[in-house]
DNA sequence: ATCGGCTCGCGCAA
DNA sequence: TGCGCGAAGCCGAT
């Protein structure tokens, strides 16, 4: 199995309780390639499943907005884990380090652990930690998406070569429910472990708030799913769930294809070419959110416009707040603010902006990453570092004019943008 | 409304 | 070695 990796050398535990499934990203029963895992290390050692969804309450960038969507996730996740043969339990950390704890004091009794093999954000550290102070076998598997994203090990630098490398590949899918026809012993409730979920803990900020009209949970990801494939195939709002892994890239595909719509082609490949393209950087380029890691090209042209006048600077907070002169620009990280998305073509803009006004490229860089991270719902994810690091020319090519502070990165104006966005909604 | 040129990396044909 | 082509553009010429 090419999705599975050892993160530590440890054994097997036979005389362990259960096998323990951390839940960390792919908070999914279906379509859910590490729970498969999990539940086959189950079957074979004839021993209880207990699925930990686990919600820490101190990452970077936490707020009501995120555990609000994590946590309406859990909700559906209660019901579809009901009189299933697993133990699942939904973990809210209520303090700071209180987690750990409770991991730890889980982990002692497990056979091994299977968690979730996501390449960005704190995940990678997380693991790493766990995996040294486990006594027993550590596991993380990939079910990010269609192709194993560990399959080789070359970076690619444009979606061209990518979807050519992609065609020569086979995708595959887990089973649509692991725990279907599966008979696993049950075992007793675990000391500090509740099926209720707690309120928000007070330690968590709240200057983000919540989305109401986008809630989050594998319930919402379908419902989603099928309006949109009713309709125009257009803007499928679907990111926020595949980020929480309310649902998967396979089961989106599945639908999709089973449409039959002529007009799905652009869809597939933003969810796998494009997607799996941004999965590809973060699992093998360690800087993949570093400055250093744009193409060559990028960093040569915007360091020989590294000391342009600026004709306007904006300071981090003037941009967080949105009191630019530009009404284009303003409206987009409201929209941010308030629903936690931009539209597609927005959101180019708004990087793009924030690269003219900010006082270097770093700087820009650092601004595009915090707004992105703070705000929106799909934030914290491979796609967002591509979406982000597409300002700066990663996956892009050189385009002449040379211009001031951008050189030869792709330009784009506010006015133009505007009017094709009016355009586009005449259309529609 | 549509077209080419701006410029680089990659894959493929030769 | 050369050629065509590429997520989201811009600008000026027709």
């Amino acid at each position: 199995m090419d999705r599975a990796t050892a993160c530590n050398s440890r054994h097997v535990n036979g005389r362990g309780n259960y096998v323990l499934y951390w839940m960390t990203c792919y908070r999914r029963r279906y379509f859910n390639f590490a729970l498969e895992r999990a539940v086959f290390w189950a079957t074979e050692l004839r021993k209880p499943l207990l699925i930990l969804e686990a919600l820490a309450c101190d990452y970077p960038w936490a707020s009501e907005r995120l555990h609000t969507s994590v946590m309406e996730g859990m909700h559906d996740n209660l019901g579809t884990f009901e009189h299933s043969p697993a133990a699942y339990y939904p973990y809210v950390e209520p303090s700071p380090g209180a987690g750990r704890a409770v991991f730890s004091s889980l982990a002692k009794r497990a056979c091994l652990v299977v968690t979730d093999d996501f390449p960005a954000f704190v995940i990678p550290r997380w693991i790493e930690t766990v995996a040294t102070h486990a006594d027993v076998l550590v596991e993380k598997v990939d079910s990010n998406g269609l192709y194993p994203m560990r399959a080789t090990d070359r970076i690619f630098l444009t979606a061209r070569s990518f979807r050519t490398y992609l065609k020569k590949s086979t995708p595959s899918f887990p089973v649509p429910d692991p725990l279907e026809g599966i008979d696993l012993p049950h075992m007793r409730k675990p000391n500090r472990l509740s099926r209720k979920l707690p309120p928000i803990p007070p330690c968590v900020p709240r200057d983000v708030r919540p989305v109401p009209r986008l809630k989050g949970g594998v319930n919402a990801a379908r419902k989603n799913l099928r309006k949109f494939i009713r309709s125009d195939m257009k803007s499928s709002g679907l990111s926020p769930y595949l980020h929480f892994g309310h649902i998967s890239s396979h089961e989106i595909y599945g639908e999709v294809t089973k449409a039959r719509r002529r007009d799905s082609e652009h869809f597939l490949d933003e969810l796998i070419t494009w997607r799996e393209l941004g999965f590809n950087m973060c699992a093998l380029e360690r800087d993949y959110d570093k400055y250093a890691a744009l193409p060559g090209w990028a960093r040569k042209t915007l360091a020989s416009h590294a000391r342009d006048k600026r004709p306007v600077i904006y300071t981090p907070d003037q941009l967080e707040n949105a009191d630019t002169h530009d009404a284009v620009w303003n409206a987009s990280q409201d929209e941010l603010i308030t629903t936690g998305r931009i539209r597609n073509r927005l959101r180019m803009l708004w990087g793009k902006k924030i690269l003219e006004w900010s006082a270097t490229p770093q700087e820009a860089l650092d601004v595009m990453i915090h707004l992105n991270n703070k705000y929106a719902l799909d934030g914290r994810d491979p796609n967002s570092y591509s979406g982000i690091f597409w300002v700066l020319g990663r996956y892009d090519r050189p385009w002449g004019p040379e211009r001031p502070i951008f050189g030869l990165v792709r330009y784009m104006s506010s006015a133009s943008t505007a009017k094709k966005l009016k355009a586009e909604s005449r259309n529609a």
